[in-house]
DNA sequence: ACGCTAACTTCAGAATTTGAAGTCTGTCAA
DNA sequence: TTGACAGACTTCAAATTCTGAAGTTAGCGT
């Protein structure tokens, strides 16, 4: 298959592993949701190159996921903000945040629910029951059209 | 910083990052949690050079996230399972397809409640008050510790 | 006119990945 | 007992990507 063609896969999991399955646009995300938002704020606290912190928010932009705004005229200054398709990934990165504390350690990060005050650690419910949800709680039925794909690469000649 | 620093971090993302923020080890996690278990599966389904897979199957077994397990003596034949720690990962697969098939489109993947029967979209709730999450609703404190981290970068010589 | 900030770009050497080919152990059928 | 085959890898050279340091551009403040 090949990495770059995993968006041309029907699967929604490699099609997003594509635009997002990178540690350095993982730390872009993490830090856009404290808050982060200058090019040298983002490689302070990343770590990233200049350069690699430049392809990867041009790349980001491109997938609509960050928006370069320009913030200041004179001099001719841009910042990048989140989308809305770029705030939706919050659960991912709050989902590797869970996972981290709970197998990695590492001094914790509080959230608190604006809405009751409590803080709290969110988790995967089921929106028809509310009962919390692992992997042993779900069937997953793979599409027609992704299961044909997955039999065509166990036999097929690639 | 450097990729390979990310584990020093105190934040918790950094750190699971730094584990399975790879396209690769993700798409490994989505095939082991669709239950493929066997090297040649993993390359048929993930595409990666078994070079590669060979890398990442055998990080992820140090990791403790797959068991390598003998399932045959004669001839010896092994395949890879997901320990606890792995399975844990469930809801950052999950996330990515939710995001994926709001945002990139793709035949869905049908998931079923065991629990209800019902057809559903896992969503992150609250777990005190049961209301649904995203990232306006909640505020993120983050530890001294980590804090100093990210004060030390910005002004720093690094 | 000099130093400074912000947002980058350039480049060479180092590391990683790709893709093809080969290895090793052992089974099974003729 | 030879030959075809399966499963789980390893090896290697060429192509790609990343790292780290240095340089660039535009304009402000003094």
């Amino acid at each position: 298959m090949g990495r770059s063609d995993l968006a041309k896969s029907s699967c929604p999991v490699s099609r997003a592993i594509e635009r997002v399955g990178d540690p350095w646009v993982l730390m872009i995300l993490r830090e856009a949701f404290v808050g982060t938002r200058r090019f040298d704020d983002f490689q302070a606290q990343t770590g990233a190159s200049p350069h690699l912190l430049s392809q990867r928010l041009k790349q980001l932009c491109d997938d609509g996921i960050l928006h370069r705004r320009r913030y200041c005229d004179h001099p001719p200054r841009f910042d990048y903000l989140l989308t809305d398709k770029g705030r939706d990934l919050w659960p991912v990165i709050i989902t590797l945040r869970n996972w981290g504390q709970t197998w990695l350690g590492g001094s914790s990060v509080r959230l608190t629910h604006k809405g009751c005050g409590a803080v709290i650690d969110p988790a995967l419910t089921c929106p028809d029951c509310g009962a919390a949800l692992s992997a042993r709680d779900v069937v997953a039925e793979i599409s027609e059209e992704f299961e044909q794909e997955r039999k065509h690469r166990k036999g097929g000649t690639e």
